[in-house]
DNA sequence: AATGACGTTGAAAAGGTTTTCAAAAAAAGA
DNA sequence: TCTTTTTTTGAAAACCTTTTCAACGTCATT
């Protein structure tokens, strides 16, 4: 049975007050009770009780992190943003799956409403009518992570991804690219699909490149999808040049599909991925892609969790963290590209 | 503010017992107050305190998972399986990220005491006196999940490391290998260095080729050191065919730095990996890997807690679960390989 | 009509902590 | 030495549930 502080006074012999009064407020109890009642908790090995503790100050120091699939490595930096930074401030972090699925949402929402959590890290999902209504009734405050609402005033972290897709095609137009592919993630998801399609779309305009509009194809988050994507997208262009993967998971899916047809990366076709997951430099070759700052994301989304808490309010609502692009081994100038080779 | 069980009293005109009763043994009240109780729950959109809850039961649904690095893929496909076993029996993870840091591990360790973790699931690291100690102090049970401890009865889920490092290279020597090389984690490692340095070892003397067991340098869990200890590999032993890396991390790296010396794989030299992330069947070639049933592991673990907690101990105390070689792209036979090819 | 059995209900205690309030002890002042 | 002020201490209430126990009302049996 796991000692009390009731105990810890009665060893002591001293009242529950002063057992209390030691842990919160030392200097208020002479140096001798201290002393005995430090001894006693020593020699008891006793901890506070945190349900105890939270019943009273109605803090349970309990985040609720729902993810779409830990399996996901991006998600993985994220969270040990999100944990490191947990640990120094106080909190711990309960994480749930939610494959994105409307049901496991609705319930985990419930769940921590149950669990007494002090707020909830909503990580890489768009924020539906419903789920913010149930996040309003549940009365918890909310963070946006690596995803943003335009209709509600949700704080948010993440990377301004029209523009981090605006600079990868740019990039790749820069090397002489004419013909440039995508592939992206499906439209209706409004942060990761919508946005990067649109940064596709004003680098090529911005370039006079609109006939690559066209050029291309969609999958929902797996490699596999992305395979078969890029085999749809080169079945109908073979003439391409480049593609701009929307992840490196996506890029990995391309190059995999483009080795099975006998296309080199990069002689001829470069490949820029997204996230700088560490697997991306794993690769042979070694990929192109922009980095997202995971694990920043992850601690600037508990550190503002930790600002609402405290007063009330994230100091900023809409954060943007900087991506960068970073060049590696799969992308190639058109004019160094080696000529013929077979 | 919140709505407690008195406010769905007040509104539902009975007591709170009443109200406890409506949620926790429907049968005992008569119908019409039933339906008045469940009205007002609906309608203040009341959930119990499970913070006062768990003060009664003396139980949190808390799990603590001490985790090496949640960075890793492997810990993230073990963390899943765990969530959704723990999803299913009424659990919460809560997730701590150990760097294998002694300091770190005994804090958390102290950390889910306060918190009144229901139990413990301690992942992938050796299990040290002290961190034994405080375990017992605390007093929650305890499940070792991808490892093992034979000093302590501690129940456990894990594979069978010595057999599957065994097989694989065994694998090897079947298709015609005589010289194969061994990228090891460091051997103060018991749990994953030591093991499958034996299985080496063994399958080496069952086939009477000793000579290979001087082939072996040592990386701690990382790509680049894998890199590394392949380069002082080569340089040692540059007429090696085969490679057998502890991890698929490790395969990688392997394959990228004998990339980078211009040696083919698995042209001139094969490679098998450890683990089966999703990764390996991303990469180029195809790893051929030992498949740990990960997300098995981590729902068998939580499954396994469940046991100890409602039983008082588990059923079986050292659970091992089934590896399976999977070839791919990255191994070819002696005999089939390409002759003299440039 | 009276008794007993049974089902339904609410008051109160318990769980482990913090904190308020009043009492006791110590220190300071006269 | 006796008051007054200050510091230190403990009892009790509060946080939100569940559960025991006793009381009440209902119904059936005699």
């Amino acid at each position: 049975m796991k000692p009390t502080i009731r105990d810890v006074a009665r060893m002591a012999n001293v009242s529950i007050s002063t057992v209390s009064r030691v842990m919160n407020a030392p200097e208020s109890v002479t140096k001798d009770k201290r002393q005995r009642v430090l001894e006693a908790i020593e020699s008891l090995n006793y901890h506070p009780n945190a349900l105890a503790r939270g019943l009273i100050f109605k803090k349970s120091q309990l985040l609720g992190v729902l993810i779409p699939d830990i399996r996901n490595p991006y998600f993985g930096e994220i969270i040990r943003g999100m944990e490191d930074a947990a640990k120094q401030l106080g909190y711990n972090l309960m994480i749930y799956n939610t494959d994105r699925v409307p049901e496991r949402i609705i319930s985990y929402l419930d769940t921590l409403n149950k669990q007494q959590a002090d707020g909830l890290l909503f990580v890489s999902d768009y924020v539906q009518r419903q789920y913010y209504e149930t996040m309003q009734a549940c009365g918890y405050p909310v963070v946006l992570v690596s995803t943003v609402s335009f209709e509600y005033e949700l704080p948010s972290v993440k990377v301004d991804e029209e523009a981090a897709a605006f600079e990868a095609v740019s990039y790749l137009i820069e090397q002489g690219h004419q013909h440039i592919g995508l592939i992206c993630f499906t439209l209706p998801d409004p942060i990761s699909g919508q946005t990067r399609h649109d940064g596709f779309v004003r680098a090529l305009e911005r370039n006079n490149l609109h006939h690559c509009a066209s050029y291309v194809e969609f999958a929902t988050h797996w490699f596999e999808e992305a395979y078969a994507a890029t085999s749809r997208l080169f079945d109908r262009y073979p003439h391409l040049t480049a593609v701009f993967a929307c992840s490196d998971e996506f890029a990995m899916g391309v190059i995999s599909c483009l080795h099975d047809r006998g296309i080199r990366v990069p002689d001829q076709v470069s490949v820029v991925g997204f996230d700088n997951l560490r697997m991306s430099w794993m690769t042979i070759p070694k990929l192109t892609t922009i980095a997202q700052p995971m694990y920043a994301i992850g601690w600037r989304a508990v550190e503002k969790m930790h600002e609402q808490l405290e007063f009330g309010e994230a100091a900023v609502l809409r954060e943007w963290l900087p991506h960068e692009l970073i060049v590696r081994e799969s992308t190639l100038p058109m004019f160094h590209r080696p000529q013929h080779r077979e």
